[in-house]
DNA sequence: CTGTTAGCGCATTCAG
DNA sequence: CTGAATGCGCTAACAG
């Protein structure tokens, strides 16, 4: 291995103003910076990073936390998606990606705890947002630099998260299908202590009380994946005399499922129910029919947590902030208008 | 931060006692341990991993480089999966795993070479294999230890790589079709200069021949996810006089796309036309009709080559390897039996 | 504008 | 079985 001791001997400098080079500090001529980085490329110098990070109490690394990978959940292709959106300003701010391994909750906290103390990372992105998360207590009480995508059930002013507007998505979008004359609409949703999915149920139903609609029980499901039970309750849906013309599913994976058990059921979508649903990841396009959904901007939801993450680790006191990504609706093919029954 | 010089102090031994606790050198008394140990919990000491990795000359860390993210492909539920199982042995062993982040093939070069210079970790893995790849033949020059997941394209002797048996799937999933009756099967796979997409290809072909079918390149269409070009050309296929009764399809997702066509074009999965693939990701078996599809063992394939590498980073004289996982057709409802047409 | 010195936190000789 | 000394490669005062 090249040190900096070696390229200075070479260049006929001493280490410290290698160093400086490397650093590009303003202080050194243009001459010797000139000659240096010349024999650094000769001797294909590269700094080694744990030397720095050692004196400099820094790693330029940021670490993400993926949810608990005991479940199915983590297939769905927004985790590819965001971890893109982070990427690009990682990259871009030269800084590192470090990835959780852990599968079980119990695993993941031992990791945190490792990459907190051991100075892996300079901060962490949290991929998830639970109720009740005792990784973002400890977290919070380290007052270690962090940001959740999706929103903080507690200390939501202290601690900065980047989201959308999934109440007001979710408002939209079922306002949507009461304007295309929907009056029986449902709603399947995901796991219940996930925020996303209780923001966006609770816009579903600011709408349907807006427009005088009722909001029954039986209209709501909550099902991870379909999997066994979920198909069930699912299938109780359409078995109901009074079978709603329109769905509000919770994410798009859900809505392939779904879409699956409608044609099982003989049930034609958009003509016999409309479907609509949130993430507009890319196979939402290539469904049939494709799937009218609203777009959440992933891609951004990485990228600006992790500039705030970083804004965060290079800034101890920026204070905490609370980040929306736009959506917008996609009209896609599978929503149909229909006329009221009055 | 507490240091290790704050618990020599706390505990009344030298930095180099604690030093060799924490290693669990036998040549510390069991009493010293127990001591020193305490002290580590109650002053909440953890090993900093940079001053470590400095002086061992390790970081174990682990880098995994995806492919160039500039398409869609990345969206791919393969992806997640991958991750989740290299991280699974990643975690066991107690390493950590670093992501690429560049978007374009040149980004991703600099990164890597970043990584390896640097020493950012010890080991890479790469998630493609692809004709001529400038990436592997600088980790190869430089001696660097990595494997590739799926095959090299060159001194396939010296690199060690985990891969399925792609021809041997490809035909085993074409016999059946075979068997079956069919007899005019297509092919559609995703980029030519994968060899996922040409392996499978030449088993499917090789199976054919072998049942003495005519393989003609009408049938044989190359898209990258079923977007622009790759709609006309399914689109060809499918109005051709002599219309297949089934496809091999190179990947779930392009058969997402593909059976979204064919009810387009009010083709019915299987009834009218039948339908393999490849991966058995999720989203396979919720699709109408669900898929089937070649289990290729995603998670062990990420699995077998974390563990491939670890050794190898502990090990540089260990030889090459190349390492097959096995895989095994899961039967669904996409395939109907047809009478052969004499 | 540049060199000298010191030290980041840890593992590892070598003594004892 | 344990301690003292040394250095990993680098940056950051402090001098000059």
């Amino acid at each position: 291995m090249v040190t900096i001791k070696d390229v200075a001997k070479a260049s006929g400098v001493s280490p410290s103003t290698v160093s400086r080079v490397i650093a590009d500090n303003s202080r050194i001529s243009l001459e010797t910076k000139k000659k240096v980085r010349k024999v650094m490329k000769e001797l294909g110098y590269h700094p080694n990073i744990n030397a720095r990070n050692l004196v400099v109490k820094s790693t330029k690394a940021i670490g993400v936390i993926m949810p608990s990978s005991t479940n199915k959940a983590l297939q769905n292709p927004f985790f590819p998606e965001i971890l893109r959106g982070i990427g690009s300003v990682i990259h871009e701010m030269q800084y590192s990606l470090s990835l959780s391994t852990g599968e079980t909750e119990e695993e993941i906290f031992e990791e945190v705890q490792r990459m907190v103390y051991g100075s892996y990372v300079d901060g962490l992105i949290l991929l998830y947002s639970r109720v009740d998360d005792r990784l973002m207590k400890f977290l919070h009480q380290q007052d270690f630099p962090f940001v959740i995508v999706g929103k903080p059930y507690e200390h939501e002013q202290e601690i900065t998260h980047v989201d959308n507007d999934n109440f007001r998505a979710g408002k939209e979008i079922t306002n949507y299908l009461i304007e295309q004359g929907h009056q029986k609409i449902a709603f399947i949703g995901g796991s219940t202590d996930l925020f996303v999915t209780m923001d966006r149920e609770a816009g579903y139903e600011a709408a349907l009380k807006q427009a005088g609609l009722v909001s029954s029980q039986e209209y709501k499901i909550h099902t991870e994946f379909l999997e066994s039970g979920g198909r069930e309750a699912v299938g109780n849906l359409f078995s109901l005399r009074d079978r709603p013309t329109a769905i509000v599913v919770s994410d798009d994976l859900i809505s392939l499922g779904v879409l699956s058990m409608l044609k099982e059921f003989k049930c034609s979508v958009p003509d016999d129910i409309s479907l609509v649903s949130f993430n507009n990841v890319y196979l939402s396009e290539i469904t049939s029919p494709s799937l009218t959904t609203v777009d959440v901007n992933i891609y951004d939801l990485g990228a600006y947590s992790a500039k705030a993450l970083i804004e965060k680790t290079l800034n101890k006191g920026e204070p905490a902030k609370r980040i929306i990504i736009p959506h917008q609706i996609i009209y896609r093919d599978s929503v149909k208008k229909i006329n009221k029954v009055l």
